[in-house]
DNA sequence: TTAGGGTTAG
C-alpha cells in the first residue's frame, strides 16, 4: 500500500468513527494491508468515541508501536467514559508528555469535579498555553471560586473568545450576571458560545424576554442556543413558549439531542402533557437518546407528575448507571404518590449501592413523612440528616418540618422550629402555620403570622385570604371584610387558580366556578362521586373555604 | 491533539 493510500485510509477511518460507524471504520482498519502508528491511532480513537473503551484498549496494548498521540488518546478515551482514574493511571505511565496531554488531564478532572487534583497538576506542569489557562479558570469557577478565577483571567498571558466565554460562563454559573454582562460588553469578539451563556444568565435572573431577544438576533443558530433558550422558558414556567420553540427548530432542520428532549420532556412534566411526554420518550427511543441518564431522570419525574408513577419506576428500573439525581427522583416520586415504604426501601437500596444521599433526597424523605403524617419519624430523618449526613438543614427543610407539624397540630412545637431556624422564615414555612390556624381555630397565633407575613410582603394575597378564612372559619364576619378591604387597599390580587387536564391532544382547563365545559354536568357529578369515596375512606374535605 | 455555551432531582 502506497503512503498516499494509507494516509487516505486514516482520513477515513477518523471520519466513519466520529460518524458512529465503528463497524465500517473497523472493517476498512481490518483491510489495511499496510499500516502506521497514525492508523492504529485512528482506530483506537474510533472505538472509545462510539462508547467501546474496552475496545481502544485492547488496541491500545496490541500496537506494535505507540507515540504520545497513542497515549493522549487512549488517555481522552478514558475521560470521555467515565474512567478518570484509569486516565490518571495512563498518564502517570506516559514515557512523554506534550501540553495537549497535560491539558487534557487538567480539563479531564475539572469535568469530574476533582478540582484539587486538577490544581495540583496544573501547578506541576512543564509550560502552559492558551487551553491550560483557560481550563483552569473553567475549573475554578466551577468550584464556586469566582473571585480566583478572574484573577487567573486577568493575569492570562493571552486569551482567545473561548477563554472570555469561559470567564463569562463561570460569573453566570454563580450568578454573577453584572459581572458576566460587565465581561461581555468587553469582549473583544463575541462568540456563539458567550452570546448562549449570556441567554442563561437572563433566564437565570427571570428576564427571558432580554433573553430572547438576543437569542432572535442570533443569526446563524447552533443546536446549544436552541436548548439554552428552552431551557430557559421552561425554568421561567413557560413551558408553552418552550414547545413552540421546539417546534420552530425543528422546522429549520435542526437536530434535537438529549439536551434539548430534557428540556420538551421537562417542559410537559410541568403542564400536565402525558401525551406529550410518552411521545418524547418514544422519540428517545428510536434515536438511542434514551441512553442519557439525565433524560432518563427527566421522564421519571414527567410520568410521575402525570400520576404514571408505575411508568416512572420502569425507566428507574432500566437505567444502567443511575446516578444521584436518579435516585431522588425516583424517592420524590414515591414520596409525591404517599408511598412512604417504598421511599424508605428506596434509600437503604441506595445506601447498599455506595451512593451517598444530598439534601434534596432528605427533602423528598421529610415531606414523604409529611404525606403520610409520621410526626416521630419526620424529626428523627431531620435529626439523623444533620447527625450521620453533615447536612446542614435548609431553608425548605424547616418548612418540610414546620408544614408537617402544623398538619399534626403541634402549632407550638412548629413555631418554635420557625424562631430557631437561622434563616429568615420563608413565607412557605408560616404559611404552613396559617393553614393550621385555620383547620385548629387558632385566632390569636393565625393573626400574629398573618400580619407577620403581611408586614413582609403586602402586595401578595396569600396572607390576607388565609387570615379571611381563619376569621371566617370562627364565624368573625367583621374581621373577615376588614382584611379583605385591607387587601384591596394595599393592592394585593388573588391570582385566579386554573387547574388542567389532557385527554387525547386536547387540553382541559378549568377555574373557579367555571362552568363553560360542554360536559360540565357529568364532569361535577364525577367529583360528587370522588367525594364521596373520599369521605369513605376518611379524607375529610374541608369545604369552609 | 488538549480549552468554551445547553442537560436532571425538591
Amino acid at each position: 500500500m502506497s503512503p498516499r493510500g494509507v494516509f487516505l485510509h486514516n482520513l477515513r477511518i477518523g471520519s466513519l468513527g466520529r460518524a458512529g460507524q465503528l463497524d465500517a471504520a473497523r472493517q476498512l482498519f481490518d483491510r489495511m494491508p499496510t499500516r502506521d502508528t497514525v492508523s492504529w491511532n485512528a482506530i483506537l480513537t474510533a472505538h472509545w468515541q462510539n462508547s467501546d473503551l474496552e475496545g481502544s484498549k485492547r488496541l491500545f496494548d496490541s500496537m506494535p508501536q505507540r507515540n504520545t498521540v497513542s497515549w493522549n488518546s487512549i488517555i481522552a478515551g478514558c475521560l470521555e467514559n467515565a474512567r478518570p482514574d484509569e486516565a490518571l493511571d495512563y498518564f502517570a505511565k506516559m514515557p512523554l508528555r506534550n501540553v495537549a496531554s497535560w491539558n487534557a488531564i487538567v480539563s479531564g478532572l475539572v469535568k469530574y469535579g476533582r478540582f484539587e487534583e486538577a490544581e495540583r497538576l496544573f501547578v506541576a506542569m512543564p509550560a502552559r498555553n492558551v487551553v491550560s489557562y483557560t481550563a483552569m479558570v473553567d475549573g475554578l469557577a466551577r468550584k464556586g471560586e469566582v473571585d480566583r478565577a478572574r484573577d487567573l483571567f486577568d493575569r492570562m498571558p493571552k486569551k482567545n473568545a473561548v477563554s472570555w466565554a469561559a470567564m463569562i460562563s463561570g460569573c453566570v454559573e454563580n450568578g454573577r450576571y453584572e459581572e458576566a454582562r460587565y465581561l461581555f460588553d468587553r469582549m473583544p469578539e463575541k462568540n456563539l458560545a458567550a452570546i448562549t451563556a449570556m441567554i442563561t444568565g437572563y433566564c437565570k435572573e427571570g428576564n427571558v424576554e432580554q433573553a430572547r431577544s438576543i437569542f432572535n438576533g442570533i443569526r446563524h443558530k447552533d443546536l446549544i442556543c436552541w436548548n439554552a433558550m428552552m431551557a430557559g422558558y421552561v425554568h421561567n414556567g413557560h413551558g408553552e413558549e418552550a414547545l413552540k420553540l421546539y417546534i420552530q427548530m425543528q422546522n429549520t432542520g435542526m437536530k434535537p439531542d438529549h439536551a434539548t428532549l430534557i428540556a420538551v420532556v421537562t417542559a410537559c412534566s410541568a403542564l400536565g402533557l402525558l401525551q406529550g411526554g410518552k411521545r418524547t420518550h418514544a422519540f428517545a427511543i428510536k434515536t438511542k437518546l434514551l441512553l442519557n441518564v439525565s433524560l432518563c431522570n427527566a421522564l421519571i419525574t414527567m410520568y410521575s407528575k402525570c400520576g404514571c408513577i408505575g411508568d416512572s419506576q420502569f425507566i428507574f428500573q432500566n437505567i444502567q448507571n443511575r446516578d444521584l439525581v436518579s435516585w431522588n427522583a425516583i424517592i420524590a416520586a414515591c414520596s409525591q404518590h404517599g408511598d412512604y415504604d417504598n421511599v424508605l426501601s428506596l434509600f437503604s437500596e441506595m445506601e447498599e449501592k455506595g451512593m451517598i444521599p444530598n439534601e434534596i433526597t432528605f427533602l423528598s424523605i421529610l415531606s414523604a413523612c409529611g404525606h403520610v403524617a409520621k410526626v416521630e419519624e419526620c424529626l428523627n430523618w431531620f435529626n439523623l440528616m444533620m447527625s450521620k449526613y453533615r447536612i446542614h438543614p435548609r431553608a425548605e427543610h424547616y418548612a418540610c418540618l414546620v408544614d408537617m407539624l402544623c398538619r399534626a397540630g403541634h402549632l407550638e412545637k412548629a413555631c418554635k422550629y420557625i424562631r430557631e431556624m437561622p434563616y429568615e422564615a420563608e413565607t412557605s414555612a408560616w404559611g404552613a402555620v396559617l393553614a393550621a390556624c385555620r383547620m385548629n381555630s387558632h385566632v390569636k397565633l393565625g393573626e400574629l403570622v398573618a400580619k407577620k407575613l403581611i408586614l413582609s410582603d403586602s402586595r401578595t394575597s396569600g396572607a390576607y385570604v388565609m387570615l379571611s378564612n381563619i376569621y371566617a372559619a370562627a364565624g368573625m364576619w367583621r374581621e373577615v371584610v376588614k382584611v379583605r378591604g385591607l387587601m384591596k387597599q394595599n393592592g394585593a390580587k388573588k391570582q385566579p387558580g386554573y387547574s388542567w387536564i389532557q385527554i387525547a391532544d386536547k387540553v382541559h382547563l378549568f377555574s373557579v366556578g367555571d362552568a363553560s365545559h360542554p360536559d360540565i354536568d357529568k364532569i361535577l357529578s364525577e367529583l360528587e362521586r370522588i367525594g364521596f369515596h373520599m369521605k369513605m375512606f376518611s379524607h375529610y374535605a374541608n369545604l369552609s373555604l
